[in-house]
DNA sequence: GGCAAGCTAAACAGGG
DNA sequence: CCCCTGTTTAGCTTGC
């Protein structure tokens, strides 16, 4: 029968489209944002309970009520603000670069559909960094207002208390001016606390010599990416009394500490990081980073000054010397609200960079707690663990540059647009094989579970012009085992090639001329007579068998070696494996274990869902070819007439291939029996 | 350098 | 005759 061409059927297929859709699958941001509206109620409510013991209860309660009604307005006319931004009212703040204008609409419409930390994943960093700058710019204004509102509020409520208060006694109302006040110097000591907190992250440093200058409108000015090192040396001069700084904020931003923590997007929360504040208040992180990063400081020089300009964000204006540049600075970067708003702008970047930093330091820690590595070496960071392209970036695929500069964690099915020169995380330089024939494909090589790696990054793979780094033979035996019959026709194989791999929707004629050949030629797919024409299948003891161990008939060579893989022996050869291969195969518990051959025996056939690329019988096999599985996905084949492949070639050794009783028996059979077969 | 593995290309045959 | 499927051979590259 005439099969259409699967390229073409397969063409028309939807691309995995799964950006927006695992953007919006992981809406988890409201309870961030509601849980820091609640802290900051709370602070009000704290500070209405301060005024209710000096007596009167009804007044703080309708202080209280106010609190949270304010509170509301000031969150929806932020979240109306933020879903506007180019609204006539902020004219101001839209200065920014226009390129980030529509991710930041689509991360500020919906801010409790996102943390920040996925708003971070989501944005590059320049389009993050304008994001936090305009919330920065928003939430300044909102406070501002809200401040404002405030300060109506308990205006009107001392007038109506003092309206009130005529007709009571005096002490009455001296007790109510005293709640109201000491509410007020509440909120002024909350906001005290809570720039306090950020100074002692070291993300704020305000130079006492700035003394309030006058209110000007709003922040606007736009923070260049490449200004972030110079705010890192410049946010903790030396010499600057933070309290001080701190006292003159609070002071001048009096009122905003209760709602600040309601309105920033990363929690305050100090990440898992080596956040050890020094004698000064500074944690060494950001210490050791100035130390790496002022090498061209001098003494005498000026942290926010170099290269004869000034280093403020969205200023670089020039200053001859640094008398000049101090004048400028006191000038033109007074504490005001732009410059404390691009403080706080740059408190948050610090903060989502700390973040991410956190995040990715955990996920390292729990892949090197995993690997059994010591998680204190640096080492890691050496390994290939994502390596670059380099000499050996397919020669269809360009990458320039690292997308993910922060190692293997992002997942390509996220961000990967169709046809997209994304490496695949975990699969280095062998993967991508430049020019010509992809040879040592990993799975072959290293013998990485192809299914792992086809599960991790199954969206990159099939939208992203990548020839997949595993040989024909593997991907066939792995399109032929994800079918539950374990069998597939030609015309099959071919579909699967084109809807899982993007790189197969074209060169049709190369890979399926492969295909064909790699079917025919291999031993391990065993072709079957079927009803509706002739199956495909596998004998994963001739899969096995395909190549031929390097290390047969000494046993005690594998072992040692096995003991050398253990731990951190990872040889070279063996850490560009792990680096290609994503790691699955570490799955096995075993595998690094010095151990017996029972400790590499076989992963669960139910790994991944699917079953993983078989590990070689011990005594047999080069560095990653260590367990013997040796499990045998003899398929139950839909056929009449069971002496079709029979004829062709020879059974597999371990009898007639009974496709109907195949199964977990016949795995126990395997792993008892082909030990033996291997090493002989 | 030899060998094995893998890829590509091509020729060829058989069947629909 | 064309296309698909399947087999086989050859040449080449790469890694060990």
């Amino acid at each position: 029968m005439m099969v259409e061409s699967a390229s073409e059927t397969i063409r028309s297929a939807p691309s995995g489209q799964n950006g927006v859709g695992s953007l919006s699958g992981q809406a988890d941001g409201g309870g961030g944002a509601g849980a820091a509206g609640t802290a900051a109620g709370g602070a009000g409510r704290d500070a209405a309970t301060g005024a209710d013991s000096n007596g009167e209860m009804s007044p703080a309660e309708l202080l209280h009520f106010q609190q949270q009604q304010a509170l509301q307005v000031a969150r929806q006319f932020l979240l109306q603000q933020a879903s506007g931004l180019s609204s006539p009212g902020n004219n101001d703040s839209k200065q920014s670069a226009s390129a980030v204008q529509v991710p930041v609409s689509v991360a500020m419409m919906s801010p409790q559909m996102l943390t920040p930390q996925q708003v971070q994943q989501i944005l590059s960093p320049p389009q993050l960094q304008a994001l936090l700058q305009q919330q920065q710019a928003l939430m300044l204004q909102q406070l501002q207002e809200y401040y404002k509102k405030q300060q109506e509020q308990l205006h009107l409520q001392l007038l109506s208390q003092q309206q009130a208060g005529k007709q009571q006694p005096k002490e009455a109302l001296g007790n109510k001016q005293l709640a109201f006040q000491q509410q007020l110097l509440q909120m002024q000591q909350l906001q005290q606390q809570h720039l306090l907190n950020l100074q002692r992250q070291g993300l704020v440093s305000l130079q006492p010599s700035q003394a309030s200058g006058p209110l000007q409108t709003l922040p606007q000015a736009a923070v260049c990416p490449s200004d972030l090192p110079q705010l890192w040396k410049g946010e903790s001069a030396p010499g600057q009394p933070a309290e001080d700084s701190v006292k003159q904020e609070g002071l001048d931003l009096t009122g905003t500490a209760a709602t600040a923590t309601s309105f920033a997007a990363p929690p305050k929360v100090s990440p898992p990081l080596s956040h050890h504040p020094l004698p000064n208040g500074q944690p060494t992180v950001l210490t050791s980073r100035r130390d790496s990063s002022s090498h061209e400081e001098t003494p005498g020089s000026h942290p926010l000054y170099g290269h004869g300009e000034c280093k403020w964000p969205g200023c670089e204006t020039l200053c001859e010397d640094l008398g000049q540049f101090i004048k400028h600075l006191n000038t033109e970067h007074a504490l005001d609200d732009r410059s404390t708003a691009q403080c706080r702008v740059q408190m948050q970047v610090v903060q989502q960079l700390e973040i991410q930093l956190a995040k990715e330091s955990e996920r390292l820690q729990a892949m090197m707690a995993h690997l059994h590595m010591r998680p204190s070496e640096p080492k890691p960071f050496s390994q290939p663990l994502n390596p670059a392209p380099g000499s050996s970036s397919f020669s269809k695929v360009t990458v320039s540059a690292d997308p993910f500069p922060d190692g293997l964690v992002h997942p390509p099915t996220s961000a990967a647009a169709p046809v997209t020169p994304l490496r695949p995380p975990g699969l280095g330089s062998a993967s991508l094989h430049s020019g010509g024939p992809a040879r040592r494909r990993s799975s072959d090589k290293f013998c990485s579970p192809i299914s792992s790696e086809l599960a991790q990054n199954h969206e990159f793979y099939k939208n992203a012009d990548v020839r997949p780094p595993f040989t024909y033979a593997s991907l066939i035996r792995q399109a032929i085992l994800e079918t539950p019959d374990r069998q597939l026709t030609l015309n099959e194989i071919y579909n699967w090639f084109t809807r899982m791999f993007a790189y197969f929707r074209r060169n049709t004629a190369t890979w399926k001329n492969a295909v064909r050949h790699n079917l025919s030629l291999h031993k391990c797919f065993v072709r079957v007579e079927n009803v509706k024409g002739a199956v495909w299948t596998v004998d994963e003891r001739e899969y096995q068998k395909r190549r031929p161990p390097k290390m047969t008939g000494s046993p005690t060579l594998v072992k040692n070696m096995i003991s050398g893989l253990s731990y951190g022996a990872l040889n070279a050869s063996y850490q560009a494996a792990l680096a290609e291969s994503s790691f699955p195969l570490l799955n096995s518990p075993g595998m690094l274990n010095p151990g017996s051959a029972s400790s590499l025996l076989p992963l669960s056939h139910d790994d991944v869902g699917a079953p993983v690329e078989p590990l070689p019988s011990n005594g047999s096999s080069s560095p990653p070819r260590l367990s013997p599985p040796q499990y045998s996905h003899q398929v139950q084949v839909k056929e009449e007439p069971a002496e079709a492949e029979e004829d062709r070639r020879p059974g597999p050794p371990l009898g007639p291939p009974n496709p109907s009783t195949v199964g977990p028996p016949e795995d126990r059979d395997l792993e008892e029996e082909l030990p033996g077969e291997e090493l002989s």
